[in-house]
DNA sequence: TACCCAGTGTACCGATCGGTAGGTCCACGA
DNA sequence: TCGTGGACCTACCGATCGGTACACTGGGTA
């Protein structure tokens, strides 16, 4: 394999721009004129390459989440111990998350913009993403690795993960694999210091 | 003292509907008419009552945090080592999260609708609250009882409690006390089982 | 040359947007 | 009894919304 084409066809920048656009100033904010001049197409070209306004926002959030859940699995079943794998997920989530930062940010906020039944499949495919954590936490606990996790902490420790669209910047000083040990670390061994630490 | 007046003045009666219509459709997609069918009122009546529609969203956020801010202040100067303070502080958060889960949705999801300088202020606000943590943090670092925690730590500590108001529900079966205690003891002790701890 | 059609721009659609003008109603005080 | 002002409603504003109709262009093909 060579090397795959370089040009993106005129549908997936539109859908660059739109993830962009969203992003910046959220879905109901942003008008069809708006993205028509960010992208230079008129209206009727515009439409010719997408369905609705509403499409774009779906196949944001579904390719987003159609690739978490397709990595997870294939992290969730490589080798290794729970937590070796749990790192591997943290680490890939928060690479994720620095890298298309925009279509998460637009995930995240806006879905609730989509038309049913849209909305509640986007749902099921967010609680499939948390049931591999659940699923690595679950294997640590059997294993006598970990305490065993209750619901609501697993969803505040993906929701730890996920806010970070809010403050993650991928120019920052800290890598994303550094800021994923650093939550690792601290939902895995907790900040309080042992008495053998204290000084 | 006897009894604060129980009837609520129209202005705060079209606030409290408010909350609730963009916490449930988001702020962009309520429309003024919608407001005005859901208060009863006219549009020119509703428009007696408030400045214009953003002033509305401005108002839920304001005071949402400066209650939060002031609450924080409070706790932060109250009795106690830093852990029990930092146990009521989660309490708190958790408390106010379920209580006033509509303006929580609002104020998290929308607030960069806000047109500047009030989309700054509000970010200024945030920023306060999560210094009222860090300050905690220090200070348990200080007194031996804590590992050092990072900056982003602490955003990540603190948008794992706001992050709650997805899922967060007054008639779960969990109380507020009972959810924060199990984000507490997350991030203070840690899931790692212990070498003394192994079965 | 004649045709075709993917891709595009322009002009326009009805609906709805946030906001306002101007009048009505009524409780209250002089 | 009249005037005043708070609270309210109806009718309307220009702008913009998402979406469509339709004509046109240009490169490839028969």
């Amino acid at each position: 394999m060579a090397q795959k084409p370089v040009k993106e066809t005129t549908g997936e920048r539109v859908l660059r721009v739109a993830t962009e656009l969203f992003a910046e100033k959220g879905y109901e904010a942003t008008g069809v004129e708006e993205l028509s001049k960010s992208t230079g197409l008129g209206r009727g070209a515009l439409y010719y390459h997408i369905k609705n306004k509403q499409q774009l926002l779906l196949n944001i959030a579904l390719r987003l989440l159609e690739n978490a859940n397709r990595e997870a699995r294939r992290i969730l079943a490589s080798g290794g111990t729970a937590e070796e794998r749990l790192h591997r997920m943290a680490e890939h989530l928060l690479t994720d998350l620095s890298t298309n930062r925009s279509a998460w940010i637009t995930s995240m906020r806006d879905w609730q913009a989509l038309d049913e039944p849209y909305r509640t499949h986007v749902g099921h495919l967010r609680n499939e993403y948390e049931q591999y954590w659940q699923a690595l936490f679950d294997e640590g606990a059997e294993a006598g690795l970990f305490h065993p996790v209750h619901p609501m902490q697993r969803r505040a420790i993906v929701g730890m993960f996920t806010t970070s669209y809010r403050w993650i910047e991928p120019s920052g000083s800290l890598s994303p694999k550094q800021i994923s040990e650093l939550y690792v670390s601290l939902f895995l061994d907790g900040l309080r210091k042992r008495p053998s630490e204290q000084a």
